[in-house]
DNA sequence: GCCAACGTTGGC
DNA sequence: GCCAACGTTGGC
């Protein structure tokens, strides 16, 4: 960080967490939430539920904000790939499959007077066709990706601007 | 189904 | 706080 006023702080502050747009990239299972399952839905959209990952939850309660873009990603499935494109529309607020003993994402160390799982609504825009991990992987723009790093497992992720308007710009046919 | 890589747990 | 054991992820 340059400066060290207050002023020059605060001002970082607003750039980094309040002004500044985010995009991401979020994975899930098309055999339980898919870009065309969410299309039938009545509002297009899906609380992104599960996520049990302290990383990130982090990134939906301290980062993401409404009006952030997200590539939606297909995972553990025939053909991964960017499936389509969504929009953040919600603050995270908790996670509902936690309290439920019944839930296969039940977490018997949450409360409701202190959860500790979040999630945000997420609203997909349109389907894509899909761009393949392997078209992904053939970019160098997109090298620094961490869904293209060895070993990634996060399922939310952080993407830049310039990968994203890459991907956009070059990627969609 | 395999397996590398990673995150979490829990005993000490 | 360390770290071995275990469970999970996810591409192939």
């Amino acid at each position: 960080m340059q400066g060290n006023t207050y002023w020059e702080l605060f001002l970082s502050l607003c750039t980094q967490n309040i002004m500044t747009k985010h995009f991401w990239l979020m994975k899930s299972e098309p055999t339980e939430c898919s870009v065309q399952s969410v299309l039938k839905m009545p509002q297009q959209t899906v609380p992104w539920f599960g996520i049990r990952n302290y990383q990130a939850r982090n990134f939906m309660r301290d980062v993401m904000k409404p009006g952030d873009a997200v590539l939606f990603y297909h995972s553990s499935c025939p053909h991964p790939g960017i499936a389509g494109l969504a929009t953040v529309v919600s603050e995270a607020k908790p996670d509902a499959t936690q309290f439920d003993p019944t839930d296969p994402y039940y977490d018997p160390k949450s409360t409701p007077e202190n959860p500790r799982w979040v999630c945000v609504d997420v609203r997909v825009d349109r389907e894509i066709p899909l761009i393949a991990l392997s078209e992904l992987r053939a970019h160098p723009e997109l090298s620094q990706m961490r869904i293209l790093q060895k070993g990634n497992r996060l399922s939310i992720t952080e993407v830049s601007e310039s990968e994203y308007r890459f991907i956009l710009e070059n990627l969609i046919r």
